[in-house]
DNA sequence: ATGAATTTGTACGTATGTATA
DNA sequence: TTATACATACGTACAAATTCA
């Protein structure tokens, strides 16, 4: 026999869409290899009935571990795993505009540090500005809704004319260059992209539960306007030891 | 009286989904500037009413083009333009199968070691295949032409049956996948690729002049073929001190 | 400040199409 | 051919966020 007590009707918490726990718990199935890489899944209507939820949210959930690349799924077989990850939270994507919106909806970014700040050295070079130019400085810690330990240690630099634009938010959920579009009309045009491994600097290490000197990914982003003016700049600090940087490439 | 004709009941082919058709159509009104950039759409019921299907194929196709980053949608307000579609059709410079093929180019990749083998453990994990499938491997540095030094190594692990693919190369300058491809008739449909940071081990370090442990950055790619069939698996080993890599997502 | 209206998000149900074994 | 399982598509209802009177 091997229909187990693992696979129960859920009690599901309110406050956090179901499909979402629905995708959590199938995750914690393929992480303790109750599904291992390589089998399939129970089909879709039979998970729906275990799990006490309709199909329809059972294909939320499954897409939402397709996107990342954990799932496959092929009419009249079945849905694959294709990997484990011991932690969903190590695997990223974010190559397209729609990605860095759908990756601030499922986190939230809390602020910890504002200030205004004079850009200079490494940083402005980095930047691709003249030192000395005004920013207005954005920091702190990036959590998955409802998560204890933050993932991500997320710094911005922001154009000061877009400030009021964070003005009185303390927790944001959506991409802020999106509502520096909204609010600001100013249009980004392009957005460089660079992946770069690091050693953790002391704080960000702290902030991450990593020791000083480990190893880091950092992900840069510069949101540039029109006339190539610098609108954002974006630095994410990740723990290299699980974090990992995705992108699928597909034939259309 | 603003409901011109361009909002008319589409009519269907059959053969395709209809939320891609929708899809299609709404892209279309977004590039004729129908739908400007920065505007919202008509709500989803009502855009449901005026395509004559259900609000739920509306929302499949709104998906799709949330996905490319050419919509946003928020709660309680609408769905707003972000990008024309040839704006980000060239996202990937970097990162796309031509991408690949400039890269491959550019490059010249010798081979100083290939022989078969069975992966196993962490091996097989990442690969997303079975413990124990065999595999042909090959692994040398990678040079840019005219070079002394490698600036990368690289291993990949290929499907036995295409191993007459590379049988009496030693130097290679396109992209092996294209290769395979061409030889094999099989068509890879689809490549995960995966940015990780590491400590470079002994032999890589060696390769690149690196002391073993130092900083590396790798690049992984799983090639897949019909039936999500693995036929190539690639590691890219990098320096970490002094190598980026970068996307843009540009709009021209 | 409150409440109503609007709009997307979630969740349910049901039926049929289509690729695979 | 038949059964299976995912994909598409119709419907309904309510929740949650936002806007605005």
């Amino acid at each position: 026999m091997d229909g187990q007590a693992v696979e129960m009707k859920l009690t599901f918490e309110k406050g956090t869409p179901r499909y979402l726990q629905v995708a959590r718990h199938l995750q914690k199935l393929i992480d303790d290899n109750t599904y291992g890489v390589g089998t399939l899944l129970p089909p879709e209507a039979e998970l729906a009935e275990i799990l006490g939820v309709s199909r329809h949210t059972v294909r939320q959930a499954i897409a939402q571990l397709r996107e990342r690349g954990m799932l496959s799924a092929r009419k009249g077989v079945g849905t694959r795993v294709e990997a484990v990850e011991d932690d969903w939270r190590s695997r990223f994507t974010a190559d397209s505009r729609g990605g860095l919106f759908d990756f601030a909806r499922a986190t939230e970014w809390h602020f910890k540090t504002r200030k205004m700040v004079e850009v200079r050295g490494q940083t402005a070079t980095e930047m691709g500005v003249r030192p000395g130019r005004k920013f207005f400085y954005l920091s702190g810690p990036r959590y998955y809704a409802g998560e204890d330990n933050p993932f991500c240690v997320n710094e911005v630099y922001l154009d000061p004319r877009l400030k009021s634009v964070v003005s009185d938010i303390d927790v944001l959920r959506v991409a802020l260059f999106s509502l520096v579009e909204e609010k600001s009309g100013e249009r980004v045009k392009e957005i460089h992209q660079d992946v770069r491994a690091i050693h953790l600097p002391e704080e960000i290490a702290h902030d991450l539960g990593r020791k000083p000197g480990d190893l880091g990914l950092t992900m840069t982003r510069r949101y540039m306007g029109s006339g190539a003016r610098l609108l954002e700049y974006a630095v994410q600090y990740y723990r290299g030891d699980n974090f990992t940087y995705h992108t699928t490439l597909s034939s259309t």
